[in-house]
DNA sequence: CTGAAAGCGCTTACAG
DNA sequence: CTGAAAGCGCTTACAG
């Protein structure tokens, strides 16, 4: 599978020997270190010429002093150390990327691992050993596991953030609110006429589940219905295997019981586009014959016919307020106990929902 | 759009003060910082009472040793800088992905920074004072930029290597044959019965435009076809903004020309799948009435229907061959001559390609 | 096993 | 401006 091709050799330009430390380059401009190293930070005292001498010399050789001597002399590492639970669900790269960003403009640095169970304390430590100044987690993660490692930052003195996963003791963390955003979805579709909602993968084992039901539960509530008999649920009878399949089987098996709901809560966008292939395949028409929603406004949601209506998460936000946390612990003494902060998220109403009608099948509601 | 919860505090374990250097932790296990140093690095000849003993404090204290120091004294940096291009294209964040596992598989940190146009020479720079031992590009970049910085590592000794960003002088490069891939597009499309194609974001200012032509003409060539005849576009008659509306745009555009191709070829996913509603919402059907075809096997190529056809990078090869190359280069001496390894594609049939039937509208062909 | 010493690359007083 | 020195945290001979 792999082949070589030929390309132009680099012009060779007679390399000069390369420069490693401040002496060798003190000796290559002709002047003293210590000279040297006040160019190098700017300190007052100095001839324009000789700071220009160095300032040629340095972007003639591009040397640059070693950061790690810097570092043991006292200065910051400016190395921030993450932590994601993968780099497969896009919305924790859209954080990644936000954070990575944000964090440079600040002038730190990113260091990237994978927190996967078992390996956390192997990460953490490498992150220990190379002195950053703070870890953030995105993601939600083996509480045991996670929880063990903030405990053993916090001994250091180290700072963290946690962004997602809500409930760790002792975590400070930054979480959207899902109750607030399925209270919406559900207000959403109640305002609609819809009565009878079935669950797509809102399920045990799930993250943030307790906090989506609290929402769900907290909206029929308000409005005298009764969350045992709204909401229905064929998760159970589904392997939960790659979100989008398991979205179009969960379809499959909402069409084989004897009631169908008119509505169709998604745990995320991929089960709910599976969800809606698996409605269209079998012949009923969305949002006309039932509705749908999924949940963090990915870029599919647009890309599906009618498009999705989802809850976007606030990514922006998100990270703004963590990077804030975060870049606050830096010059302060621990804090006592942790802080969360909560993000609001926002419905946002495509083409997959509508009027609630009778189910054709007979929803006996 | 901020709230505060209230958390429990964590367990505050009457923290030790914290132990930041051997001396310290010497001091507290009461043995000397050579005896300490030598269990911290395995070598021989000591009491295993003793070595114990260490590691039950190093387990409790949870002391690491400074990185930082270790570099100093000559221990490799085993940190590797990767530059990407962006964070939103999904085949790149997977490249990323693929590579940090194989690099932390082999030891290696990464650390991830975005090289944005303008910002190149100060990202190489700061990679340089943090003395990583390797640099990894992934995506498409300015080329005078980008092999300036090339020409830098190379000038300090710094391997590195380019994924996906074919033709640098002086780069050593990980690409995939794009003309291959579209070359099998097309030989699928010319046995399905296409006479006719349309161009979707095939264009200038697009990365890989050349390779992905030259593959498109070779093919049509091989059958006597004329590729001045037989490739059209509207490429530049529409606004190159979000791909996926682009896609639809350019379906759009197409549409209102006189002659409608009977098969087109998206540059990538997101305008394949733009164009396949462009088609549907016209009431056309794919691939009955139009063949499509998309580039890169990303999710969303199954979560529409049909399925679509599209040409898969093999990004697990991709990341192992470009790992091999530039840890291949970390202990021997600088090479004379660029290494240029390309990757084969495979080509995916879904449901987006079928056999060709005339146009309704007539294609004159 | 201990202790004193050198040295990695840097900065920062300090005396010339 | 120069030069010698101390010290950041570590490892590695070297002599006890």
């Amino acid at each position: 599978m792999v082949g070589k091709l030929s390309v132009p050799a680099p012009r060779q330009a007679k390399a000069p020997a390369v420069i490693r430390s401040t002496a060798e380059f003190a000796r290559h401009v002709g002047l003293a270190r210590t000279t040297v190293s006040r160019v190098l930070n700017g300190q007052p005292g100095l001839k324009q010429k000789t700071i220009d001498r160095v300032q040629r010399a340095l972007a003639e050789t591009g040397f640059t002093p070693n950061a790690h001597a810097l570092h043991l002399k006292g200065k910051r590492t400016s190395m921030i150390g993450i932590c994601m639970e993968d780099f497969a669900t896009p919305p924790a790269v859209r954080k990644l990327a936000t954070l990575q960003r944000v964090l440079r403009s600040r002038g730190f640095s990113s260091l990237i691992e994978v927190f996967a169970p078992g390996t956390g304390r192997e990460v953490v430590r490498h992150f220990q050993s190379l002195r950053v100044e703070a870890v953030v987690f995105i993601g939600h993660f083996l509480p045991e596991e996670i929880e063990a490692r903030i405990a053993e930052l916090a001994a250091h003195g180290t700072p963290h953030v946690v962004i997602d996963h809500y409930g760790l003791k002792g975590a400070n963390t930054v979480t959207l609110d899902r109750a607030a955003g399925m209270e919406a979805v559900m207000n959403h579709l109640l305002d609609l006429g819809h009565r009878t909602f079935g669950s797509l993968g809102i399920t045990k084992g799930r993250p943030s589940r307790i906090e989506r039901m609290a929402g769900i539960q907290a909206a029929l509530r308000a409005r005298g219905l009764d969350p045992e008999r709204c909401l229905l649920s064929v998760d159970h009878l589904h392997e939960r295997n790659v979100d989008f399949d398991y979205g179009r089987n969960l379809a499959a098996g909402f069409l084989a019981q004897r009631e169908l709901p008119t509505a169709f809560l998604g745990h995320n966008d991929e089960i709910a586009v599976g969800a809606l292939h698996g409605f269209q395949a079998a012949g009923l028409k969305v949002a006309r014959d039932v509705s749908l929603t999924g949940f963090n406004h990915q870029d599919i949601c647009r890309m599906v016919s009618p498009t999705l209506t989802t809850v976007d998460q606030n990514i922006e936000e998100t990270v703004a307020v963590a990077a804030d946390l975060l870049l606050a612990q830096l010059d302060q003494p621990p804090r006592a106990r942790p802080v969360v902060r909560t993000i609001k998220p926002q419905l946002v109403i495509g083409g997959t929902t509508g009027a609630a009608r009778p189910s054709s099948r007979g929803s006996g509601f």
